[in-house]
DNA sequence: CTGTTAGCGCATTCAG
DNA sequence: CTGAATGCGCTAACAG
């Protein structure tokens, strides 16, 4: 079914059909009436492709995401989808999986899509090669790195101050007497490197030595992950009094690390996530964690590519300001 | 840039360079070197919206999902959409939202996109709108329904028998002499109703009169749905020896319900959820939960569209088996 | 081996 | 108020 398959029934010309579809003035109410029946009649939907062609616009954005299943990724996906849905774009969001190569090779596939702008959800997506795939692929569109940033003429960033978040998360724990804290990272990103860099000028601001900067790797970023990590902290620092985690998800972990080792929350040790996510309210104690502003994040973002797709391109550079939210494991 | 950019350059014919895109034999190597510098030159990639349209393929599968947010179901789509890029698809994963009327219109945006095939997400799809808006729609594209199912002749379903599973869990609390047990429900669902219906059937079969069977409805689907909930069991019925509960996440607010209200999970109450999600394995004490094996289910539907895009398109329904996972709540 | 032509489904001139 | 012609970027059939 085409505007010409219409075009015929009807007895008109295409073009009037598609000045009907479009509700373009100048046609006579009653051929007007004819042709939206016959529309109707055969429930014929115009093809956006063949629209896409001649208007040149494909109302479609890609969202790439290095993995839809983490929780705070696919939130602020949401909120822009949201947005974006309601002023006519289809979002085409992926996971382009942690490598470098597969990110850049995701760019390519939105440009072949024509996609007239871009999200790119997280720190991760702050990588040369990425900005490398953006100049050859995609060097007009407007891009918009949720918590994170590339210098391009054409690429925004809406940043979250982690750093400073995770100092005061240190300043919280020393209010509180605990001094002697770890920091658990559950992998290495532009984000997590800020948020480490935070717990080592914390520290350093109350006085710590290099000794007492404790910084652990999580074997992998979940559960098991900060469970593992904490019970190597747990260990090796019997007398530890404050962990903080680079995320929720690990914080969890190390929640149950702390309980089946024997060791008490908050009383003897204290334990932060970052996130806000549901994760912190599931488990026992409730987690204190970094609000990172998720939400605002998102909804940043999808204003700063509303105005990209309305013309305005430009390179913007946001910082939004973190708080904490305490519960019961401070 | 457009093929006939190139061709111009190479001092070829538009043909030719698209023979060089697409591979086609018969081309010169001298040629077809030429070409293939420029190309890369370029950076110039087809236009994938030309292409379809003069092809009769955009390579495009829609995924319809009441809310992106919901854990089991963004995972579930994380799978089918990892199978069908792998295929050269484009996936579109589209928030219809809860109502029918959003999710009928949604496959018309799908049918505007000329989408190739389609994943309707969770129970929640098989209503009547929904069909109607398929036939209207969408009736000769393959579609799938995650554990739901609607009688057409293009349209897919593969389902887990919850309805036996949570007859288990009903098994399981009799087993461990627990005989007093509610049935929370998170939402009105088809597949919620299917579990209500497995609970009130073990609950007959173990002799129970009308007055034991007792459902309770949270006032939403969330962690605190689950909470109040519960709480109004706990007041109601402080006798209470078991509470399945139709997905884990409520299941979560229970459990901290009972620790607030002094009972104690699993001694004086059994808790058991349903999705196997992480939520059960962070929350103190771990949750017993009936596993309804969403990996399977989704790769067997991303198997289901993959055959139909491939041209066997055909009207299935499939069952899969859930199993009870153990674990301290029980 | 390569160029010419036509057409995918649509919107937009320009005539009438 | 409406129709015919043109072109968006691409592939395919047909010549040569």
């Amino acid at each position: 079914m085409t505007i010409y398959d219409i075009a015929k029934e009807a007895g008109v010309a295409a073009s009037t059909v598609s000045r009907v579809i479009n509700n373009k003035p100048g046609i006579k109410a009653e051929t007007r009436l004819k042709v939206q029946e016959l529309i109707r009649k055969y429930n014929y939907i115009p093809d956006a492709a063949a629209r896409g062609l001649v208007m040149q616009s494909t109302r479609m954005v890609g969202i790439l995401i290095v993995d839809i299943r983490v929780t705070h990724h696919i939130d602020s996906a949401f909120v822009i989808e949201q947005e974006l849905t309601k002023r006519g774009y289809c979002c085409i969001t992926m996971s382009t999986g942690p490598t470098d190569e597969r990110k850049a090779e995701y760019i390519q596939l939105l440009e072949q899509r024509r996609v007239e702008g871009v999200i790119l959800m997280g720190s991760m997506f702050s990588t040369d090669l990425v900005k490398k795939s953006i100049q050859e692929h995609l060097p007009k569109v407007p891009i918009v790195i949720v918590n994170g940033y590339l210098d391009l003429p054409n690429v925004s960033g809406v940043l979250v101050d982690e750093d400073a978040g995770v100092e005061h998360c240190v300043d919280l724990l020393f209010s509180k007497g605990k001094q002697k804290i770890a920091f658990v990272l559950d992998a290495v990103s532009p984000a997590n490197l800020k948020k480490r860099q935070g717990y080592i000028d914390g520290m350093r601001r109350h006085g710590a030595a290099n000794e007492q900067i404790l910084v652990y790797e999580a074997p992998e970023s979940s559960v098991a992950g900060g469970y593992e990590a904490t019970k190597r902290i747990l260990v090796e620092h019997p007398d530890i009094q404050g962990i903080v985690y680079s995320i929720d998800l690990v914080a969890v972990g190390g929640i149950r690390a702390a309980y089946d080792l024997g060791f008490r929350v908050p009383e003897q040790v204290s334990l932060i996530g970052i996130d806000n996510s549901l994760y912190g309210e599931i488990c026992m104690p409730k987690l204190t964690t970094l609000d990172n502003r998720l939400q605002e994040l998102s909804e940043t973002a999808a204003g700063i590519l509303r105005e990209g797709l309305e013309g305005n391109v430009q390179s913007r550079k946001l910082m939004l300001f973190s708080r904490i939210i305490e519960r019961e494991s401070t």
